[in-house]
DNA sequence: GATGAATGAGACTTCATTCAT
DNA sequence: TATGAATGAAGTCTCATTCAT
C-alpha cells in the first residue's frame, strides 16, 4: 500500500539497539533513579514488557548501557593506538582519543559513568570498568618505567594511577559540561598538568614533605 | 511544673545536630535514594514530622548534610594553613589536611560528595562546593604563579584546576575505600604525581603534541 | 459539631482488626490470588499503604488471617471441653464444637484453610496448623488407648490421625457448602462413620487384607 | 518434498500429549498460579501459540490435565475391580488400587487435585470429579447395604461418603508427601480406620450423642 | 512542640494472550 | 503449520509528605 515499510515487528537485534539507544538517552537526561522504564519504553517506541523481555531489569538495563558505551569508548581508544609507537606517543594518542570520544558523545558513556559512581548497586561494575581503564593506562606507565630500568612499589603505582585516572575523569566531566571546548586542545592542556607530573615521577624526581621544627616526621 | 528540665525537649540547635548526625550516617550507608526518611527519623530517635519541621524536604536535608560536612572539611583545611607560610608549604599542608580529614571521617563528607555528583538535583550544590574547593586550591597556584612573575590564560588554569581537583577527589575516594591506608603517606604520594606536574607547569615546562607527517596540526 | 464522632484516625489495634475483617472477607470470596490488596484496603475503608504498614505483605496478611481465625476456632473447641469429662465425651464435644464453629463462620477459617492447602507459600503454616489440630485430636486417642492399656506404632497412629482429620476437614467443607445443614446433626453423623471406626481400632478389632490364590502377600 | 517424514511436524494427538505431559509437570511443581505458559511451552519444546491453538486457555489447559490424570486414575481403579467379587473385596481392591496409583504418580493427579480444590475457577470441575469418585465409592456402600437388606437416608449417606472420601484424600496427600511409605501397607492401615467405621455403620451399630442433665437434646 | 495515623502517587515487574510473518 | 514479536492490564510494594490529635 504505502511505499514506506511498516517498522513493527523488527528482529530482536535491531530492537535491542533501539532500546539501548533510548535507555542511554533517558538515563543521561534524568539519571538512574529519575528515569522511568515507562519513559524509556516510550522513547524506544515499544511497550515496556519488551524491554523487560529483551534486556531485563532496570538495573540490568543500566549495566547493559554502561557496557555498550564503555566498549565503544574502549574501542575508540585502543584503535587509536598502534603498538609500534613510542610509549610517549601512545600516551598522547590515548588521551586524545579518550577526550575526543567523550566530547563527541556528550550524553553517552561519561554521563552514565558519572552517575554510576554514586550508586551502590553498580559498585562492582564501576570497579571493573575502572580496572579496565586503569589497565590500559597503567600498561603505558609500566612500559615507560621498565624502559627506563626503574620500578615502583605496588601501592605507589596504585595511588598514581588513581590520581591520573581521577584527573582524566574530572577533565572529561568538565568537557561534557563545556560543549564549546575543543577536546584536542583540552587533551593538550591535560598533558601539561597531570601527565607531565607522572613523567617527573617516572624520571625519578620525587618530592618529600618538609620537616619543620617541633614537628615529628611521620 | 517541675524545676528540673525534661530532657525530651531539647533546644532546637541540639535537636538539629542529632538529626544531621543521623542523616549523615544513613545517607552514607544507603545512598541518597536508598535512604528513607523513616530510617533517618528512627535513627535520630525522633518522629518524622519533626524532621520535616526542622530541616525540610529530603532534598534540603541532604543539602544540609552536605553543607555541614563541607564546612567542617573546609575549616579543617583552612585552619591547617597559616598565611605566612610559603606557597609550597601551604600547598602541602592543605593536601595533607584534606586527606587527613577524609581519612578521619570516612563516612562523612567524601561519601556524600561522591553520591551527590551523579544526582541532578544537586548539580548546583556540587558546582558551588567545587568552586569553593577550587578557590582554596587555585589561590595557591595563583600566588605561586604571580610570585614567579608569570601568568596563565583563564581556561588554561581552569583545566589545570579540574585535573588537580579530580586527582585529589579520586585519591580521597581511594582513601575512603582503603581504611588501612595512612592519609599522610597517601598525601605524600599524591604530591609526587599531580602536584609535581603542576609545579612543572608553573615552572614553564610545557608539553606540545608531536607533529607527524600527513597529520595536520590542530 | 456533629454528635456522631468522626471515625478517622483510629488507634492501631482497632484498625488492624478492621483490616483483618476485610481481608478475611475478601480472601474468602475471591481466593488468595484472586484477591487484590486494593480491594482489601477499599473494603476496610483505608488506604493501601496502611495495610502494608500494619500487616505487611499480602502473604503475611493471609497468614495473619489464617492465624486469627485458627485461634478463634481453637479457642471455640478447647473451651467446649472440660478436662474432667470422659474421653468419649470430650471427643464428641470437640467434634460438635468444631463443626459448630465452622457452621457459624462459613466464610472464616474453613475457607482460608481450604485455600491455603493448595498454595506452596503456605505449606509451612498449614503443616503447623494441622499439627496443632492433630495434637488436640490425637491427645484424645492417646488417652483412650492408654486407658485401655493398649498402644499403637507411631506410623499407625499417624495414618489414623490423617484419615480422621481428613474426614473431618471434608465434612467441614461440605458443611460450608451446605448452609441449610445443621452442624450438630452433621457432627452426630460424622461420629457414626469415622470415629466409630477409630473406636474399633482402639478396641483391637483389626482388618487384614484377604490372601487369594496366586497372589503373593505383601 | 522428501519421502522421509520430518520429525518436527508430529500428528496432533502426539503433540497434545507432549503438551499435557509438560503442563502436568509444571503445574505440579509450581502450582496453578505459579506456573507460566512460557515455562510450559518451553518444557514441551513448542511455541506458546501452539499451546493456545491446541489446548486453549491456561484454565482450559489445567482442566485438560486434571481430566487426563483423573481418567487414568479412574481406569486404574476400575480395572482393578472385577464385578464378580464380593463387595468387601471390591472395597479393598479399590482402595489399594487408588493409593497404589497415587503412590506411583506422585506428581500427577493427586497434586493437581489438591491444588484445584482451593481455586474458584475449578469449583465446578472439582465438584464433578468428586461426584465421580463418590459414585465409585458409594456404589460399593450401596451394594453392601442392599445386600444386607438395609437402607440409609440420602443425607446420611452423603455425609458418610464425604467423610470417607475426605479421609482417603487426606491419606493420599500424606502418601504424596512421604515417598518412602508403602502404598499397600498404607491402604491396609486406612482400612483399619475409616472403612471399619463405615462397616460398623452398615452393620447398624450406631452412635448417639449422650444426653446430660440441663442440656436439651437437639 | 511532638507524634501516630494516614495517603496519593508512582515505580517496577509479570503474565496471559494475540498478531503478522 | 509454527513462531518470534508484541502488548494491555494488573498487581505488589515503597516513599515522601501531611493531617489531626
Amino acid at each position: 500500500m504505502s511505499s514506506t515499510p511498516t517498522f513493527r515487528r523488527l528482529p530482536r537485534a535491531v530492537r535491542e539497539q533501539q532500546m539501548l539507544d533510548a535507555a542511554v538517552k533517558v538515563f543521561s537526561r534524568r539519571g538512574y533513579h529519575g528515569a522511568s522504564m515507562d519513559e524509556i519504553a516510550d522513547d524506544a517506541g515499544i511497550s515496556k514488557p519488551m524491554v523487560y523481555a529483551y534486556l531485563g531489569t532496570k538495573e540490568e538495563l543500566f549495566v547493559a548501557c554502561l557496557h555498550r558505551e564503555g566498549n565503544r569508548m574502549t574501542q575508540a581508544v585502543t584503535s587509536a593506538v598502534a603498538p609500534d609507537l613510542s610509549a610517549d606517543e601512545r600516551l598522547w594518542r590515548s588521551l586524545r582519543a579518550f577526550l575526543g570520544f567523550v566530547g563527541a558523545h556528550r550524553d553517552g558513556w561519561a554521563v552514565l559513568y558519572r552517575q554510576a559512581r554514586g550508586e551502590q548497586p553498580f559498585a562492582g561494575e564501576i570497579a571493573a570498568m575502572r580496572r579496565r581503564i586503569v589497565e590500559v593506562v597503567t600498561e603505558l606507565l609500566d612500559h615507560t618505567l621498565r624502559a627506563e630500568g626503574r620500578e615502583a612499589a605496588e601501592v605507589e603505582l596504585e595511588v598514581a594511577a588513581y590520581a591520573l585516572v581521577g584527573a582524566t575523569e574530572s577533565v572529561a566531566d568538565w568537557l561534557v559540561d563545556h560543549p564549546e571546548a575543543d577536546p584536542e586542545q583540552t587533551a593538550t592542556r591535560m598533558m601539561n598538568v597531570a601527565w607531565v607530573g607522572a613523567a617527573q615521577l617516572l624520571a625519578g624526581t620525587s618530592w618529600r614533605p618538609p620537616i619543620r621544627r617541633g614537628e615529628a616526621p611521620s
